[in-house]
DNA sequence: TCCCCATTTCAACAAATACTGAAATATGGC
DNA sequence: GCCATATTTCAGTATTTGTTGAAATGGGGA
């Protein structure tokens, strides 16, 4: 990930009402949420919330899919991991004994994850 | 570490030349770097340097101290790494199997670290 | 087709942000 | 005390940000 791509995640995150909005993304996992559904979640107005998801959409942490008449926003793991990587990179600055980031996965419906 | 402080953090971080000026605290290690050492490394103006320190400062990731007539800025790890926990707990929203983060350490000036 | 629902777009605005230049403060050396 | 150095403080300003209200768009159902 380029400095520039990291400053944007961090910047989409660095706000009360998107954290919220990502992590209910994320708690929601891979299939995603309605818009509507976070909005009555979080008690956004329709049109902030609209403003957030392009801020983070920009920012390639959320996907968006239209769904019937609903839109549908679901969290990119692969960008946040990116974000932590790049993160853990630049925390250690390439010389501390630090080993790789590792990767955080979206919820696997608990099914057979056996911790 | 608190959602607000982790915005505070995220905010702090999510500026180019701020992220600029961790990142290189960070490589300098616990023991600092000098206000004006920094200010030359990354051709910032020194009150520009003061608003943004300041910014960090308030964020929890660096500490200052004055020695003699200089100002000496150090990188804070502990919030660092209480960053990359708040991220990696809310990336996996308790419902993952992701283990506990990881953390990072400041370059030991490479002696006996052994891993 | 007409209506309804979900979401977005648009315009407006207060607040915060990042930067600049000039002046003030603190410290050390003479 | 006086001067030079290091950094901060203080307006001033252009830009960005987060929010709101009203209107538009994009489906779906009767």
């Amino acid at each position: 990930m380029e400095k520039t791509d990291a400053v944007a995640a961090l910047a989409a995150l660095a706000q009360d009402n998107r954290l919220d909005v990502f992590r209910l993304l994320v708690q929601a996992g891979p299939d995603g949420m309605q818009a509507g559904a976070v909005a009555e979640a979080l008690d956004l107005a329709p049109n902030t919330l609209t403003f957030h998801f392009d801020r983070l959409r920009t920012a390639g942490l959320v996907t968006v899919r239209r769904e019937g008449r609903s839109m549908i926003y679901a969290a990119r793991f692969e960008t946040m991991n990116a974000l932590l990587g790049f993160l853990t990179e630049n925390c250690c600055g390439g010389v501390a004994p630090c080993p790789p980031s590792r990767e955080c996965q979206p919820a696997r419906k608990r099914s057979k994850v056996t911790a």
